[in-house]
DNA sequence: ATCGATAACTAAAACGTTTTAGATACTAAC
DNA sequence: GTTAGTATCTAAAACGTTTTAGTTATCGAT
């Protein structure tokens, strides 16, 4: 019933604790004899070291922290499985924590990390994240951090990211290749660099197409970039604005279904009068009807490179081996249905 | 840089760490004035304490390990969300594990959370999981477990559900009273409990008002009862087997929008010809057209009605007051929209 | 007989807390 | 002036590892 220890084992083999410990470490000055019998006796009695323990001694826990926004987008379930999946391979489980959005609660979990002792940190920021002390506080306590998908510039860390500027500028370009001129973008909420990026891509695709950039046909979605954002924007513009348009390309796919929605309840022939362009290639988007274009972004992909990359800092950091920061950009593409 | 150690509060202030530790804790046997100085330098410094230290101390990690099948159905991200919020008020973190619906990786990963000394598991079963030894091994070493969703009977500790049967016996009555007369079922895999119940909710259901079960109406949805699933069975319903239906009744929400995909694709008219009943209410559910029947399913309130036992069982555990194990049925209630 | 090398082990410190069992000094009581 | 009580503090053990710095024994070479 009691865990077994070190020392117990020593007991019934009249051995040290030292050389029990060394003995299933397999250090060079035990003999194949001793290392043998304890190795024999430590599988009998079910010996498994106590982690507190050794979390005290090497001062490390296996444990890494990862805090997301949130975790009922599929975009972050995807990137979480990465994660877990990845890290568990290499024996460190994961800690999750979730901002929903709130700078004030990203701040305290990172204090909660760091006060648990992680080995080291995962984070996709909140749309409310516009100040980095508490980022810049991982990195003064030395504890290695990685951004991934909602990162900021000015941190000075690896990150994971898309090329969100490229991925929406081909996706606005192959918009207007198809004759739609008139464009308004669904965007996102304005602190995240994702959003910024996404919001840059259609205007440079615009502007290179020589289409006039009017800000009246941006809308921004403040609640989360969710549905309700879709439909509420749409039916702003269309029954309260007056604004006619050809095509809608949105932050998200959630928000892009919002507009469907809007529009198939009202008749309005999607893409014939209106043609829709979403964004992360939710795997809804090519079941509803008409099935959506939209942009692919690797989810899992993300959470295992972010990963991997974080249990790369933790392993040179032990070794004191010197690193430097990378920025990895995976690549994106489109995928062109009936939506456009 | 380097973490204060109540040593070098001690130290500073000419007291020994006991006293340090005590004033801290705020025992009665230390001087106010004491206190004062202790708390004080404590918090210009910094001082945070050794969670690593704690840990060992104590033999507790005010940690909770949480083994999910996967986390990318938005029924589990919701259910993740009310653990991990709850468990974070009350000052504990999860460590969030997923099984993939496998078995073997179900039980290494129990081995891991209790390895890693947690103070707590909470468990959702994989489909494949036929055999408790590895739940038992938990209870055996006194580790409080707490099933959800997907429980086993057998196993003796408390359990979070909701009445699977109930719920599915309402939705076939209420198909039946809309004079639905054949009514398939797309059911789960056939090991889970929730599989089952609702199953057996849906016989009763059709016994009840005199309609004669006919297992050819049954199908199995064995791919994790997804999208495909519902896509493919009622292909092979209606092309190969060639069985007239005029409802469906699905396991859950994604799989009906693969039988409503299919049969939409194929102009059959839903409800007028044949009316779908899902299980979960999605969001998805709201937002397809037409709009899906189903049984609201309370995710978030499921996670956050199952760490609150776990927790208190890990306080009783600590205080040593003996407790009983509960079982808490969560109400569901059905959600009628076009598609029935 | 002595030295050096090697193989195989151990004692003890260290990690940073918490807690038990005193120790000390002072006050009040008889 | 001894005793009992109380308030305030401390020494040391304990939690279970890992690691440093030895110790001991054996053997071969001189």
């Amino acid at each position: 019933m009691k865990p077994v220890t070190l020392k117990e084992i020593a007991e019934k083999l009249n051995l040290s604790i030292t050389a029990v410990s060394k003995a299933l470490k397999d250090y060079p000055d035990i003999s194949k004899e001793t290392k043998a019998r304890v190795k024999a006796l430590a599988k009998e009695l079910n010996y498994v070291p106590n982690s507190f323990a050794v979390n005290l001694r090497t001062k490390s826990s296996k444990t890494i922290g990862v805090i997301i926004p949130a975790t009922v987008h599929h975009f972050f379930s995807n990137v979480i499985k990465g994660i877990i999946t990845i890290a568990e391979e290499h024996g460190f489980l994961v800690i999750l924590l979730q901002s929903n959005e709130n700078f004030e609660l990203e701040k305290k979990q990172i204090d909660l990390l760091l006060n648990k002792g992680v080995d080291g940190i995962l984070i996709s920021l909140s749309n409310k994240t516009n100040r980095y002390e508490h980022l810049n506080k991982v990195i003064d306590y030395n504890v290695p951090l990685v951004l991934f998908d909602k990162i900021a510039k000015q941190v000075n860390c690896s990150k994971v990211i898309i090329d969100d500027r490229k991925a929406s500028y081909n996706a606005v370009t192959c918009l207007i290749k198809k004759g739609y001129k008139r464009i308004a973008h669904f965007r996102g909420d304005l602190n995240p660099q994702n959003s910024i990026d996404r919001f840059l891509g259609y205007k440079q695709a615009l502007l290179d197409n020589n289409i006039p950039f009017d800000k009246n046909l941006v809308y921004v979605c403040n609640n989360n970039a969710d549905y309700e954002d879709g439909y509420a924007n749409t039916k702003k513009m269309i029954e309260v604005d007056k604004i006619e348009v050809d095509a809608v390309f949105t932050i998200t796919d959630v928000v892009a279904i919002g507009v469907l929605k809007y529009l198939n309840d009202h008749k309005i022939k999607v893409p014939k009068e209106i043609a829709i362009f979403g964004f992360s290639n939710w795997f809804m988007s090519s079941i509803v009807s008409p099935s959506l274009s939209t942009v692919n972004q690797p989810g899992y992909e993300m959470g295992k490179t972010a990963v991997e990359i974080l249990l790369k800092e933790i392993k040179n950091k032990k070794k004191k081996i010197p690193f430097d920061y990378t920025t990895i950009v995976l690549e994106t593409e489109l995928v062109i249905r009936e939506s456009s």
